[in-house]
This record gives structure tokens, C-alpha cells and sequence, in this order.
DNA sequence: TCTGGGGTCCTAGGACCC
DNA sequence: TCTGGGGTCCTAGGACCC
């Protein structure tokens, strides 16, 4: 009755959004490059030193990264360690094109594929006949033949060590990971290897003289169940042995969608409140935006405030009738941000949508009755 | 000049119902 | 009047990931 031993694979592009740009414009291979910023797609691209505001860096070249550059540290940091290195502003439109291009690549050859965002995959290549070594080559072959892009990959029993895998040999990979590697290969790794382990239970771990997994794996028991609690400590130690039952799931209903911005500097609720309303505007219709395209509704809508010291707090509202259009979204935004302190100084605003479902409230998405949501909706119509 | 934007999942308490 | 459990929904926050 033992279930088959499972074969999986974890694909990730190489340095995805900076290679994109170097495929455009090649004539910056072997500079260091970083992606990201607030300006616009079609902004020309600057020396490092001269950008000015917030922002942070989204991707950067391994040339880049040789200097000290890191995906999510801010601009101004970035351009201390490399005020040479050159910033180009991001174009999400030829991201997703390239994104959909290696993932047809790759269900080719592998139907059974989980996206993981835009330059990630786990492929379940339990069913297939060849050998994981050939699979792996084929799989980067078709990904650079359809893209002319590199990606690492790494093939295990299961996701989580997959995806250990496909970080041991980067970029341009291919890393097998049986479980006679674990000991050898694994254990001697820092504990925030493991996907799930932040920064927060890794301090904590630390805290306990827990640094590799190998040391996780030898932890006492009642130990971890007591500082991490029965749950989390059982997911901590069976992680450590390389235990990972997670199936492969091809499709999932999209939960939330969102839209936030970070002004470019902080924003007080009085004095800049037409500022303020004039956002919270946009962004009620850039979301009404989101789910018309997706077919949509929402019954829960929310907001999100950041004040100036990076304080977060949300609130949320469940309407009768699912919604969508921005005047039904905008005016349960305006009721959340009645419960909320506007005393301080604002850095960020957002609005979510939540609880969705088809726009004829059916669970799933697809049917297409135009009906006069939340019209009737006395709570949405006082507002 | 610290710290973007879009997500998922988990926890925990209170309301409310049976 | 007090005492129960169980289940679901709603809300808020937090950790984490790409």
C-alpha cells in the first residue's frame, strides 16, 4: 500500500527580471544591471547614483550581486555599494510574456506543473519514463529554446528539498538530491534555507543554538514543542529530516487581489487629503480593473495603512452581495477607513478584494451575469 | 534619505447558532 | 440562572514567499 517514491522538480529562472532586460537589450551583458525603482517602463536606463526616492531593488545581474546588490534592499543603499552599477525600471509585461513562454516550454514535457509565481516552478515528474538526469537537461533545453533563458533545477522526492536542490548549483544548475544526500548535502545548511523559515523563526532558532538543519534535525523534541508549539515544531523537525508530503497542484482559485502604493513621501491625512482621496480613487478603480478582467466579485473588501514608522494595520469589511465595480469597492473602503487612526503620518495605502467568487456569486468563476451588485446594498448606498 | 507590490496561510478571539 | 460543546463566520495581525 506504500504510495510510489515521488519524483519533483524545482525549476527557477535565473536572475529572471534582469536577464529579461539583458534579452532586449544585450548590449549590457557583463555590466552589473539592477531592475526596479518607481519609474515608469519605458524610462531609460540610469547610473545607480543618480536615482533619487523610494524603492527598492527587485532583481539584479550576478555581476551586480558580486558587488554587494540584493534583491530587496532599497535603491539608496544599492547605490552606495554600486553607484556605477546601472538601473533599468521594470517592465512587467515582457516578464509575464517570457514567464508564459518557459512555462509552455515546460508543460511540453511535464504537464503536471505548480506556478510559483512568475519565474518559478515545481514540476511532478513521478509519471514520466526517463531518467531525472535526461529530464532535467530537457526540461532546461526546451525552457532556453522557447526564452534564451537559463534557469536552475533541482530534482528530489519532494518539493522542499527540490527546492533546496535547485539553489545548490546557480545559475544555469542541475542538482539531483537523493536521500542519501540529505546528511551530506543538506544538514550542513543554515536552517533559513528551508522555505517557511523567515528571518523571525530563524532568529528564534538561533536563539536556541540552532543554526544548520542538521542541529535542527538533533533538536530535543519538547524543546521545539515548547517554544514553537506542537504544530510548527513537527513541520520544523520532519523539514529537517527531509520529509515534505506536499503534492504538486496544478490549478488554484485565485483567493485576494490587491493594490497598494507607497507614496513617494509620507502623506498627512488632513493636509493632504485630497491626495489621499485622489489615491485611494485610483487605486479602488485599478483593482475594479483586476476583477472585471479576472471575472470576479469580492465580498470582503479591505484596506491597509502603513504610517511613517512602517506600523501596519488593515481592516476589513464583508458586504451581503458580492462586488466589483469601483464605486461599490471604494465605498467599503471609505467604511474601513473610518475605523482606523489617521493621526499620523501615512506611508502606504492599499485596497483588497476578498472572499471572491464568479460575479454571480457562484463559487467558482466563469459564469458571466451582469447583475446590479451591491446596488440595492443600503450599507454600501449610505456611504 | 533604511524597508515595493502582490500574494498565501495561520492564529486567535468574539459573535452567533444549535 | 448557570453551565456545556461544536461549528461557522468575521475581523485583525503576523509570518512568509516571489
Amino acid at each position: 500500500m506504500n504510495a510510489p517514491p515521488r519524483r519533483v522538480a524545482h525549476l527557477d529562472m535565473d536572475a529572471f527580471y534582469a536577464s529579461v532586460e539583458l534579452l532586449r537589450q544585450p548590449q549590457l551583458r557583463g555590466l552589473p544591471v539592477v531592475v526596479g525603482g518607481r519609474r515608469g517602463s519605458g524610462a531609460a536606463p540610469m547610473a545607480l547614483r543618480a536615482y533619487e526616492g523610494r524603492g527598492v531593488v527587485t532583481t539584479s545581474t550576478y555581476e551586480a550581486r558580486a558587488l554587494g546588490v540584493h534583491s530587496g534592499m532599497s535603491l539608496m543603499r544599492a547605490a552606495r555599494q554600486a553607484p556605477d552599477a546601472l538601473l533599468l525600471a521594470p517592465n512587467f509585461e515582457a516578464y509575464r510574456h517570457y514567464s508564459a513562454l518557459f512555462k509552455s516550454a515546460v508543460v511540453e514535457i511535464a504537464p503536471l506543473m505548480e506556478n510559483r509565481g512568475i519565474d518559478e516552478v515545481y514540476i511532478d515528474l513521478t509519471d514520466l519514463d526517463s531518467d531525472s538526469r535526461s529530464l532535467g537537461r530537457r526540461l532546461k533545453e526546451a525552457v532556453h529554446e522557447a526564452t534564451g533563458l537559463s534557469c536552475s533545477l533541482g530534482i528530489a522526492a519532494n518539493k522542499l528539498l527540490a527546492k533546496i536542490a535547485s539553489d545548490l548549483d546557480k545559475p544555469d544548475g542541475l542538482t539531483l538530491l537523493g536521500p542519501e544526500d540529505i546528511v551530506r548535502r543538506v544538514w550542513p545548511l543554515s536552517v533559513a534555507t528551508i522555505n517557511g523559515i523567515g528571518p523571525k523563526a530563524a532568529a528564534r532558532l538561533h536563539g536556541l543554538g540552532i543554526r544548520t538543519i542538521g542541529e535542527l534535525a538533533a533538536a530535543d523534541e519538547a524543546l521545539l514543542d515548547r517554544t514553537f508549539g506542537a504544530r510548527l515544531a513537527l513541520w520544523l523537525r520532519e523539514s529537517a529530516n527531509g520529509v515534505d508530503d506536499r503534492p504538486v497542484v496544478t490549478e488554484s482559485a485565485t483567493k485576494s487581489v490587491s493594490r497598494e502604493t507607497t507614496f513617494e513621501r509620507d502623506l498627512d491625512a488632513r493636509a493632504d487629503r485630497p491626495r489621499l482621496s485622489a489615491v485611494l480613487v485610483e487605486l479602488c478603480e485599478r483593482l475594479a480593473g483586476d476583477l472585471s478582467r479576472k471575472n470576479l466579485a469580492a465580498r470582503t473588501i479591505g484596506i491597509k495603512l502603513r504610517y511613517a514608522d512602517f506600523h501596519t494595520v488593515t481592516r476589513d469589511l464583508t458586504v451581503p452581495r458580492p462586488v466589483s465595480g469601483a464605486h461599490d469597492i471604494l465605498a467599503g473602503a471609505r467604511e474601513c477607513l473610518r475605523r482606523v487612526a489617521l493621526d499620523r503620518r501615512l506611508r502606504l495605502l492599499g485596497v483588497r478584494a476578498g472572499s471572491l467568487s464568479g460575479p454571480s456569486g457562484a463559487a467558482m468563476p466563469g459564469q458571466q451575469a451582469e447583475l446590479p451588485f451591491g446596488e440595492q446594498d443600503p450599507r454600501i448606498n449610505s456611504v
